[in-house]
RNA sequence: GGAGGGGUACCCAAGCGGCCAAAGGGGGCAGACUGUAAAUCUGCUGGCACAGCCUUCGGAGGUUCGAAUCCUCCCCCCUCCA
């Protein structure tokens, strides 16, 4: 551990947290840890029926690699067993659930990208099936008595499906008992997840009382909006932002989100302290577009490195500042005789369906060479490359197929 | 177990025998503007061999020249009563 003061590290802990319940138990904590030279044990668990991890959970990857430097223990949870139930955790429907094989497919690809962020050596994976799959239907009903019908209903989201009539299975009041037990087992000191998790960690509390265990305190992350500015970043959405993505989409994508939330980005996903935040904020006024550039640079950075940053933002720019090119182009064989610009389109995989390609030609989406296509029965034939662009971001070097050998 | 309401395109939601590939809104895409921001305006938004054809309105049958619309059976959801 470093000699830091509990003062100080308390101050870590704290940055960029929405909320950390109950404060003073935490100081408690750390002290009594302290004494006994004793690490913190944090939980924090994966859902493991959405492999594809975007910026939002790099918001809390980030704060337990913070964790993990102050020489705290991460436990890793993957709900493999609570994945077949499904959380209802901000949900307007019942999630479907999942069999035993998508879970473990699923898992894989998660500490790919989760060991990117945190340190494989210093984590401990669990997986939830180990002990929820030996609790008896008698231990079931004991952990479900420790929770009413009436206070399960208090939280807002089945609320507003209980009132709104939409369908609450019995199965997804289990999920928060479930998760809470997983507290319970590996003696959670502190659970760490985003703003929606708050009610069901606060339900861990209640199960580790019940069970006679000092019950875990609580850290919040806020939530990050996605790409659309309004929305949380999730894949449902189409708004995310995925950690493994190419560095010119992630740059491209960060370009894109609304001005009013790169301070927050630049707060939650990087980390910056009030001091540079403010910084940012001026910024943002007299210098909205290099501003964001820089969020995207340093995002991608963070993502990648500091080389594919540089490329990635030479790339944007010479097509969307300069209007021209990027620097490779999947390439498309035209053969001799020509062939029609609907194909063309279709069979490069730059649409879902003729019509598509269609409705992008009628609308002057497409341009050769910088000149607009509008028939769309055009026929093209060529002796020489040229560049096909397609809507904004599109391209395709069209080759006439006598010239590869 | 009984009574009533409901299942429509990516989402919400109209339609209730032909004029319905199905109003409207949201989202998405494209164009203008621009900083791939916001705001605004315009167009498109099932598929294909595209002035035409094919497949869609919970599922399966049926009535009809013709069905998302009527009938039968089935599946699912909601409310109230028990």
């Amino acid at each position: 551990m470093k000699n830091l003061s509990i003062e100080e590290e308390l101050r870590i802990i704290k940055r960029g947290v929405a909320e950390l319940i109950p404060e003073e138990e935490l100081v408690e904590k750390l002290k009594r840890k302290r004494a006994r030279g004793e690490p913190l044990r944090i939980k924090y668990g994966a859902d493991p029926s959405r492999p594809d991890l975007h910026l939002g959970h790099y918001v809390c990857l980030r704060k337990l690699k913070e964790l993990q430097d102050l020489g705290h223990h991460i436990i890793f949870i993957v709900g493999d067993f609570t994945a077949m139930i499904g959380d209802p955790s901000g949900r307007s429907k019942t999630r479907p659930q999942l069999s035993k094989e998508e879970v473990e497919e699923n898992s894989r690809t998660y500490f790919e990208q989760v060991f990117r962020v945190l340190d494989r050596e210093k984590t401990e994976v669990r997986y939830n099936s180990e002990w929820h799959e030996k609790l008896t239907a008698r231990d079931i009903i004991k952990l479900a008595s420790t929770y009413t019908v009436a206070r399960m209903l208090e939280r807002d989201d089945f609320e507003k499906r209980f009132k709104q009539e939409v369908p609450i299975s019995i199965h997804e009041f289990l999920y928060p008992i479930f998760q809470g037990y997983d507290s319970y087992v590996i003696a959670s000191d502190i659970e760490v997840g985003g703003t929606d998790q708050k009610f069901n960690f606060l339900i861990a509390r209640e199960i580790q009382k019940a069970f006679g265990q000092e019950p875990q305190v609580i850290l919040t992350l806020p939530l990050l909006e996605g790409t659309d500015g309004k929305l949380k970043m999730s894949k449902s959405y189409d708004n995310y932002i995925g950690l493994t993505e190419p560095p010119g989409e992630i740059y491209g994508k960060v370009m894109s989100i609304p001005d009013e939330l790169v301070p927050k980005y630049f707060e939650l996903v990087l980390a910056y302290d009030e001091e540079k935040l403010e910084e940012i904020k001026s910024l943002m006024k007299v210098d909205p577009r290099n501003t964001k550039a820089r969020l995207a640079f340093e995002i991608v950075e963070a993502l990648h490195s500091r080389e594919e940053a540089e490329k990635a933002q030479r790339e944007f720019d010479r097509i969307f500042r300069e209007r021209g090119i990027p620097e490779e182009i999947p390439e498309f064989e035209v053969p001799p005789g020509g062939i029609d610009i609907i194909s063309i389109i279709f069979d490069a995989g730059l649409v879902k369906s003729k019509s598509e390609a269609r409705r992008l030609v009628r609308q002057g989406g497409v341009k050769l060479d910088g000149t607009p296509i509008t028939d769309e029965k055009a026929v093209l034939s060529l002796d020489s490359e040229k560049i096909l662009k397609v809507g904004k971001r599109r391209f395709l070097k069209l080759v006439p197929s006598h010239k590869i050998r």
